[in-house]
RNA sequence: GGUGCCAUCGCCAAGUGGUAAGGCCGCAGCCUGCAAAGCUGCUAUCCCCAGUUCAAAUCUGGGUGGCACCUCCA
């Protein structure tokens, strides 16, 4: 397993801190809004580096935040003159369907800021003893990053303070502009949470290093975890000072390998809630089938960016529905769990730095190849059962062809549609059956008239949603 | 202004020193009552310039263009 670490810009081969495990963990949502397609590019990217590293025999513990506290989240519930709770909750689940939807797994673990509280309090006295965090008279606590002679070493910034350019109100007890909050003191009640240090709320980036510390971190190895990953955004700030709190209240570093997303983009701009340029996944998914999402935004390199557009969502449609007819035509036999050729091949190329170009290239002249020996005449009882452990392996590496083959080509059709054309493609075969083809071409031609295409196979018409 | 990433066929996209994968589109053919699906075949010398090398899309230098981060962000 190979993995490009944004650190220190170069492949490196994987060696897990423990023989045979894994320990990842990703930045998740704050959840005070649906999801756009930019958030689930970064859920489907490590979910497949799960899948990946699990199958190569490691024993993968896998956790993925929530961020459950934050002022946006505070400024929605306020003006929509509801409970944090209830707009949490409500997002969680919806985030949570949504990822069911494109076949992410959940996460091992799913920790919440909410639900971390006692661990960020831990982290913070302990900088404040080491000498790294100080308070404010206001009572704000901050990280001093002038303390911490590795400061910038993880993004490898120049710290430059005359050309900083400060654009958030700071507080001008801060000993540097680059200081950071681990608390922020507040005086109203709005929404407040009890400390050792006050009545206030914990800064962002220091629920990240808390929860790794009491969900993953090793207590006896030079890193907390293996692996830390999240979209290239977060390398700076947030990834860095994550590291400097890790890294000043621990004996340890906060992860060997970090990886980031590229991003999704829109005219070729960045999609971003903040930008209002947000397609959201629950849009996506009233147009196409969640695999197909899967399908589109696992199809170009996690590390580079992906430009939005409905035509290449349709061509990734279109591969996908070459997988889904090889199903179909080997439909309702059973998998295997036999390692074939291919499925080796298909592994050393994702794990290559998750190659997924590589990957499909594979499954496409796999496809190509099965069919022209199903072509022949004969049984081939060996093909198909080769051919049953590869999609096996696929679907359980990649998440592809995961689905009931004619229900996956039945997507948006409602029953009232499949019912009339259940009637149809009879009325056809009747005429084709003697040998009425004008009548038999009317008909196809109401057929086609529902948006679908219709193929004849020895084992009777059918039809797929184009 | 600082830092970093990227530039490969009409479109999407691998390959990072050894002579350009794959998909979509297009064209031709096989199959089919006709179609669809499937299969076969055909289609690029890698943004520009200079250099290193027996050999460069791949390394170095210089351009040009695009994007990101430096502020909440996946």
């Amino acid at each position: 397993m190979y993995i490009y670490d944004s650190v220190q810009k170069t492949k490196r081969k994987f060696e897990p801190l423990v023989e045979g495990k894994v320990t990842l963990y990703v930045c998740g949502p704050t959840i005070y809004d649906d999801a756009h397609l930019g958030h689930a590019k970064s859920a489907l990217v490590f979910d497949l580096l799960s899948r990946v590293l699990r199958a190569n025999g490691y024993e993968v513990t896998y956790a993925r935040n929530i961020t459950d506290i934050d002022d946006k989240i505070i400024k929605k519930a306020i003006k929509q003159k509801k409970d944090i709770k209830t707009i949490t909750d409500f997002y969680t689940a919806a985030f949570h369907k949504e990822m069911q939807a494109i076949g992410v797994k959940h996460p091992d673990i799913e920790p919440k800021a909410t639900e971390s509280l006692d661990a960020m309090y831990a982290l913070i006295t302990k900088l404040i003893e080491n000498g790294h965090a100080y308070q404010t008279s206001n009572g704000d606590i901050y990280f001093d990053t002038k303390s911490d002679s590795k400061y910038l070493t993880l993004s490898r910034r120049v710290q430059n303070e005359d050309e900083r350019q400060e654009r958030v109100e700071s507080s001008k007890e801060k000993r540097n502009p680059a200081d950071f909050a681990l608390w922020k003191s507040v005086k109203d009640d709005s929404v407040t949470f009890k400390s050792p240090f006050g009545k206030g709320r914990p800064g962002w980036h220091l629920e990240c290093s808390a929860m790794i510390e009491k969900h993953l971190a090793y207590k006896d190895k030079p890193y907390a975890i293996d692996i830390h990953g999240g979209g290239a955004d977060l390398l700076f700030p947030h990834h860095e000072n994550e590291a400097a709190q890790t890294r000043c209240a621990t004996k340890h570093k906060l992860a060997n390998y970090w990886m980031h997303n590229g991003f999704v983009n829109i005219n070729g701009e960045k999609m971003s809630k903040s930008l209002g340029n947000s397609f959201f996944l629950k849009n996506a998914l009233r147009e196409y089938d969640g695999e197909v999402l899967r399908f589109y935004l696992l199809s170009s390199h996690y590390r580079s960016s992906l430009n939005f557009n409905t035509k290449d969502l349709e061509v990734s449609k279109k591969r996908l529905n070459k997988l889904y007819r090889l199903k179909k035509r080997l439909f309702g036999l059973p998998y295997g769990e036999e390692k074939t050729a291919f499925g080796e091949k298909l592994l050393e190329a994702l794990s290559d730095d998750l190659n997924i170009s590589s990957a499909l290239s594979l499954i496409d002249a796999m496809i190509a190849e099965t069919n022209e020996r199903l072509d022949t005449p004969g049984k081939h009882k060996e093909v198909k059962k080769e051919t049953m452990a590869n999609l096996g392996f696929i679907e359980k590496v990649l998440g592809f062809g995961v689905k009931n083959p004619y229900e996956y080509f039945q997507f948006g059709v409602d029953d009232a549609t499949k019912a009339k054309l259940s009637k149809l493609i009879e009325a056809r075969n009747e005429a084709k059956k003697a040998k009425d083809f004008q009548r038999s071409d009317t008909l196809r031609e109401d057929i086609l008239s529902y948006g679908v295409e219709l193929m004849d196979t020895p084992h009777g018409s059918f039809w797929e949603k184009v």
